[in-house]
DNA sequence: ATCCGCATGTAACCCGTTACATGATTCT
DNA sequence: AGAATCATGTAACGGGTTACATGCGGAT
């Protein structure tokens, strides 16, 4: 089993959930990355057509039905995920969260959040939060060690240190709230 | 004026300022990045070497007598910044923070906040962090935006929302307090 | 004498950016 | 009819990753 050599980057693999989520052809998507927070990144043509055009080559989507019912008959590709392309999508969403990549790949890993919310149990989520928050931890605590070393005369990458504490702290405070808002609420008795 | 048209990679840049901090071979960058917490980004000999080559082409670094005194006489190219080559770097310390891309390269607007420490005057260093903290500012009121439309159902996507809001405060909340330290305690008279 | 760490480099491959090209459809 | 938007694509280019190649110097 196993059988592919899959191995998708980052923005194929944003691409195949965002078409799980709904299918969608890659104006849509384009649309999509320029409407929502995502929008800080604005893939180009020449990347987007292309990596659509890789999915489909692996099996992951095929190009559904051009069009709906009466609709605009404008030469467009809808595409939507294959069985062996959902199977792909979930299998990413469960990838472990390695502390070492969790600075640099933070914001990926936020849409690996948004996107499993209608796909795991309510269980399976905060398996994913609580490893975001074991990761954040040891990343901070990384970190510690730098601000551990009495530093030279130089300010500024002392500073610079306090900037990567701050901000992966309040990521980890983030997590904590998040898990505690998805935790069912306790009962009033007990 | 303004000869060349430079257009160094934010990799290039930052190798730039390493050798302008202090000369280096490549062997010594590489070491520096595994040794500081830029650790992050471990560059590959692919890329490191090449780059060095790029700067040296363009005339802003030039590579030194190979050792000091009685040194080893190992052969390696250590590399030292030219007049053009400290301009270039001096020029892209100076280049203001342009709020659309403030979230995307704030690891890089941090690293120059390090280099620029004994580069710039205070009030130079207080004009980056002013800029910052505005950059920062115009982004969380963006992210505000998208906060402020009511959403469906979906909680994931809001709470994604509540994390980049966290984050980019924190960001904020430490320029100030980058600022404070920097600026000259007040007198205790008036 | 040999092995490990230093030190630099190269080649194949992949992918993203930029810029351009091409039609078809809707709007005015 | 002409313009703007929709919608997809392609070619050249650049640079990063991986993996491999090469040699020298010091340690055992």
């Amino acid at each position: 089993m196993v059988m592919a050599e899959h191995q998708l980057t980052a923005f194929e693999h944003v691409l195949l959930g965002l078409v799980c989520l709904s299918p969608a052809s890659g104006y849509d998507l384009k649309r999509i990355f320029a409407a929502t927070p995502m929008g800080i990144y604005q893939p180009s043509s020449g990347a987007l057509y292309p990596a659509l055009r890789r999915l489909e080559a692996k099996g992951l989507v095929r190009a559904s039905a051009l069009n709906g019912a009466g609709e605009s008959a404008r030469r467009r590709r809808v595409y939507e995920p294959t069985e062996v392309g959902r199977a792909a999508h979930v299998t990413w969403l469960r990838t472990p969260i390695e502390p070492s990549t969790v600075s640099r790949d933070l914001g990926l890993h936020l849409m690996r959040f948004v996107m499993m919310e209608h796909v795991f149990s309510r269980d399976e989520v905060l398996a994913f939060l609580n490893n975001l928050s074991d990761a954040l931890a040891a990343f901070t605590a990384q970190l510690e060690q730098y601000a551990a070393v009495p530093q030279a005369g130089d300010r500024h990458p002392r500073l610079a240190l306090d900037h990567g504490l701050a901000v992966h702290r309040a990521s980890l405070e983030w997590a904590g709230r998040a898990i505690a808002a998805l935790r069912p609420a306790p009962t009033a008795s007990s």
